[in-house]
DNA sequence: CGCCATATTGAAACTAGTCAACCGGAGTGG
DNA sequence: CCACTCCGGTTGACTAGTTTCAATATGGCG
């Protein structure tokens, strides 16, 4: 009942993986689909007219040029949004990152529905500083610095828009898992930081031979010293 | 009385000097609110409860590293919206790029008039499709890119999210002004576009050498070939 | 007229990209 | 069962584009 709440974050905090044990896993309006991993969910210029709400799973959002770059503008979590381009034709794509499922509604449902659009516009909220944040890394920041805060924003309660930055563990209560998924490959993470994939392996291989970061499946990452690891994101 | 829809495009195509010739100049819940050139309108980190929309003018939204670094986010022109944080503390500073007037709107102001969280919200999904395209340009893009996409942006009714690429004038019937007002300094434009400073100013001169832009105040560029300038952006 | 801030230009340094070789695990087929 | 291939990742050498540092121009304004 209080699910909806919980997650506060803009980043993909909540996680991929947590399932969504609601009631009302298909809202009024709504319909629920679901993707296989890496499936095309929307493709830039599609006319189409709905509105997602992820409810189990991860999705990346993208964009591509002419010559076939790709940057990945936003990477989506448990009750994060997309599809809410002004007109009816998507200025993005969308691609599932995990398993997903999602709550399709129909763009006029939404504009029926006070407090659906209510819900809706309070999570863009939270993705448009996460939207920010990222801007400000691809701006501004250097490889080692995007690496670092890459994987800082998936540490739960930390990396992410409210990060109190480098205190002890615990803020919350809850122990400092150290331990992170990657989820994404190395292209992925090249794509979503706007570096290219050899430079992304350098980047962690450094962290690695440095001791701040440890791994034996490359998508595995034990995170050896939080503090350091947050001092390099650049943020603090 | 048609005002508020005229103005479709995400990006600052709608211009700064605008006069917004409103009757509702402070709409049922909102004080109008001036500021300098240049002035700060609020602070990252500062505890604003307000959403401002602005009137007349232009604003810089931008982001700080400790060390200096400023990325600026968003440049906002008429209609657009700002201060819509998930939390009462802003996530960004906003600074007055010309002299502009705005309409604060108190959070709870929002929260209680649904017609106003209608405009904001609709507003927003404009503003969001900007941001992704600005992602793609700082993610992706070249220097000379970046800049053919910021000028191409001040064309009225191309560059924008919607540009239909690189067709004839008047897809709107109104005449191909390729006179446009930079408006910003060099240093502003670096710090929106994720450069420095000299590398902009290379990047134009290089395009006057080519012939494709002209100008003699550094700040009012003619567009020689608007084809030209349109195919240098990468999107097209 | 001269000052100050902003912009331009040049040269050197450096970061990230490109190109290419190699590694290693998963899956395939002889 | 093992060799082979494929794909993603890593590493190295070299290159290119952008930044950095420094000098020079330009333009507004007292």
């Amino acid at each position: 009942m209080t699910a909806n709440q919980t997650f506060t974050n803009a980043k993909f905090d909540a996680g991929w993986s947590i399932r969504f044990e609601s009631d009302e896993a298909a809202p009024a309006g709504g319909r629920v689909v679901s993707h296989r991993a890496r499936s095309l969910i929307v493709d830039e210029g599609d006319a189409s007219n709905a509105v997602y709400e992820i409810v189990e799973g991860g999705v990346m959002v993208f964009k591509l040029l002419p010559d076939g770059r790709r940057q990945i503008i936003e990477v989506l979590g448990v009750g994060d949004v997309f599809g809410l381009a002004p007109t009816s034709v998507s200025d993005v794509s969308a691609e599932a990152l995990t398993p997903v499922r999602l709550v399709a509604f129909d763009r006029r449902a939404v504009e029926g529905d006070p407090a659906l659009r209510d819900r809706l516009f309070n999570r863009l909220r939270s993705q448009i500083c996460a939207l920010h944040d990222h801007a400000l890394l691809l701006g501004r920041k250097s490889a080692q610095e995007r690496i670092a805060t890459f994987i800082m924003r998936l540490v739960p309660g930390r990396g992410g828009v409210a990060c109190t930055g480098p205190g002890r563990t615990g803020q919350t209560g809850r122990d400092d898992r150290t331990q992170v998924g990657l989820a994404m490959t190395r292209q992925e993470i090249a794509d979503y930081l706007g570096l290219t994939i050899e430079t992304v392996s350098r980047a962690f291989s450094a962290l690695r031979r440095e001791g701040i970061i440890a791994y034996e499946k490359q998508d595995e990452v034990r995170i050896a010293n939080v503090c350091r690891l947050c001092h390099l994101t650049g943020s603090h």
